[in-house]
DNA sequence: TCCACAAAGTTGCATATGCAACTTTACTTT
DNA sequence: AAAGTAAAGTTGCATATGCAACTTTGTGGA
C-alpha cells in the first residue's frame, strides 16, 4: 500500500456507500433511510436539539440540514415549528424507539464481524481527520 | 468506545462528508468535482472500460454511474458511444493529467496529515468491509 | 427604543446515489 | 437463423448533499 494509488477520499466513499446500503436495508421494514434514522434517534436523545447544532455534529451543510428535517418533518415525526428547537412527535418517538432498536443489534453485528481492533483503527482515522477539519 | 454509541455507518458517512469536502475544494479551479475527477482519472488509466466494471469498482449502482458518465459526456470529456466502453476525449485526456496532479499532491499532504499508521488503520477496516460486503 | 450585525434557517440550483422497471445488446441453445 | 435469456445501460422517482444568496431571528450597543 502507497500513496500512488491509495485514495484516502475514494475509498472513504465506497466504504460510505457499501455500509450506508447494508444499514439502510435494515431500516426498509420501517420505511426509513439510515439518514433519516439516524436524525430521529439524535432528536429522541437531545430533544429541542437546534438544526444548527446537529449540523455541526454531523458536519452537515446547514441547508442540507434544514431539509433533512423538513422530510421528518413532512412525515409527521417532528413538531411543527422547527425553529424552535426539535421535537418528536408521538409518532416519531414510537419510530425512533424501533429505529434504535434496530440500529443497535445491526451495529452490534457488525463490530463483532469486523473485530475491535479494525473498529479502532477506524476510531484512530476519524479521531484524525475530525480534528484536523474541525478546529 | 463501545458498541453502545459508536455507530460505524454514521462516522464512515461523516468522514466520507469532511473529505469529499476538502477533495472538492482542491478540484474546484478544474471546475469539477472529485468524484467526476476521479472518473476521469480511471477511466484515463483503463481506457475502454465498461461502466459495468467501474460499477464493481467503485461498488456505485450501475443507474448512479450511468448519469454519471452522461454528465461527463455532457461536458465534452467523453466520446460519443458510452455503451461501447468509455474513452477520454482529447480535452478529456488534459483534464485528467491536471486531475492527476492535483490528486496525488493533495492525497499525499493527507496521507502525511494523518500519518501511514492511520492510514493502515482505515485500510485494514476497508478491507474487512469490502470482503464482506462484496464476496 | 431602534439599528446594526451575527447566527440560524430557507430556497434555487446542481451533483451524487439507490431502487425498480424498462430497453437494448450480446450470447447460447435449438 | 430464431427464440430465449442474461448482462448492460437508461429512465422515473426519491433522498442526501453542498454552495450561494436571501430571509428571519436574536442580541448588543447607541
Amino acid at each position: 500500500m502507497n500513496t500512488e494509488n491509495y485514495c484516502i477520499a475514494g475509498r472513504l466513499r465506497m466504504l460510505a456507500r457499501v455500509m450506508t446500503g447494508r444499514y439502510n436495508d435494515a431500516f426498509t421494514q420501517e420505511g426509513v433511510t439510515f439518514a433519516q434514522a439516524g436524525l430521529l434517534m439524535r432528536i429522541f436523545a437531545q430533544p429541542g436539539i437546534r438544526q444548527a447544532t446537529l449540523s455541526k455534529q454531523l458536519q452537515i451543510e446547514k441547508s442540507a440540514m434544514s431539509r433533512d428535517v423538513q422530510l421528518l418533518q413532512k412525515n409527521g415525526w417532528l413538531t411543527d415549528n422547527l425553529r424552535n428547537g426539535l421535537f418528536l412527535t408521538e409518532e416519531g418517538t414510537l419510530l425512533a424507539k424501533r429505529c434504535h432498536k434496530i440500529w443497535k443489534a445491526l451495529n452490534q453485528q457488525v463490530w463483532e464481524e469486523i473485530g475491535p481492533d479494525t473498529v479502532a483503527g477506524l476510531s484512530a482515522f476519524s479521531d484524525k481527520i475530525l480534528i484536523t477539519n474541525t478546529q
